[in-house]
DNA sequence: GTCTATAGCCGGATAGAC
DNA sequence: GTCTATCCGGCTATAGAC
């Protein structure tokens, strides 16, 4: 294949994603057909089967874009060797889903969806699994450093804050996309006083 | 109408309600087509739709006793004038859906629902409403009491306490539903150790 | 009230021209 | 690679006999 080509392939089937995000967000996924990405799109059916396979990998695809914002974030402010406090923690994994406001709702769908789907389950599970292995070391290194525990008491510390951790996030994510009034500061800062 | 009528078709309802419960707790929502509600509940298509207008009237029955069971059980613990510590609370909302394991990956899947689907989006939400209606009041009235705070400072820290507790049992619904190897003892633990 | 049978529609995916 | 046109399957809801 030439060069072009795979530049090509690569921004059509981001111009895919788009649209399907664009629809899923407006309509949830059931209920967007593939007659809505293709308006949504400009493209057509043919088109758009001739990147993808069906309507599932297209959603697979947008899951991954959604799912991999975040840990992409993530990854970005725990690999840089600072131990911010835990409510700081929380407070960088959710800065990313206030500037899209979209992706809390998705999140929430998402994790519907994983319920009784094989594919979007397993990539919502991979996704559990490398937050925990991100934010595990983490946690020790804090509780090493601000509470002087030893290394293996860490260790245990950590595993036992970790759930708290994720579901303050989860907290957040069903709190902001299905709370009308919802007050992103003031759940940080209750967050803040309980830590 | 003769009272023998009204109580079959109550019951009549409930099995219609049961069955299309159990359709969707294993195939969920949108996936469950009325010809496996039919399957389920042994009865024909004619008389389910002499007991339900639509396939979203039975999906809002459906809704309406899965979200009513849990406000059922905290009215039930709440309403007796104990004040158990905040733990205990996040304990008891989550020992029922112990008991009923479907529940909570069919309430994931109701928060998925009710982002696009406005009659469960106002159903969920009425009983946010209600569910902050009956715990604020609690944690008030626990805070006046084991912490000495006057009526009014007691009311500021019970709606700063409130979305925590909240997160609790929403991390809960989460990760019991999604995380294969989760466990409810460590969970309340952990957030025993944090409060 | 309940059954069987089916109308009528809409969705995902494909065929074939260009 | 992309378009238009269309097939086919499955779905919800109803009609009509009993």
């Amino acid at each position: 294949m030439p060069k072009v080509s795979d530049a090509h392939r690569e921004s059509r089937r981001d111009q895919i994603t788009d649209a399907a995000l664009r629809s899923f967000a407006a309509k949830g996924f059931q209920r967007t057909s593939m007659a809505d990405i293709i308006a949504e799109s400009g493209l057509s059916a043919g088109a758009i089967y001739g990147h993808f396979e069906s309507k599932q990998q297209i959603a697979m695809a947008v899951a991954q874009r959604v799912l991999g914002n975040r840990l992409g974030e993530l990854h970005e402010h725990m690999g840089a060797g600072r131990v911010p406090d835990p409510d700081q923690v929380v407070a960088i994994i959710t800065e990313g889903m206030r500037r899209d406001l979209i992706d809390t709702s998705l999140l929430v769908q998402l994790w519907g969806e994983s319920v009784h789907d094989e594919q979007i389950r397993s990539l919502v599970g991979r996704v559990f699994a490398e937050v925990t292995a991100n934010l595990t070391p983490y946690l020790a290194a804090w509780a090493r450093q601000n509470r002087g525990l030893q290394p293996a008491e860490a260790e245990t510390w950590a595993e036992t804050a970790l759930p708290v951790i994720l579901a303050f996030a989860q907290g957040y994510i069903v709190q902001s996309a299905l709370l009308p009034g919802f007050d992103r500061e003031k759940y940080l800062a209750a967050i803040r006083a309980v830590l």
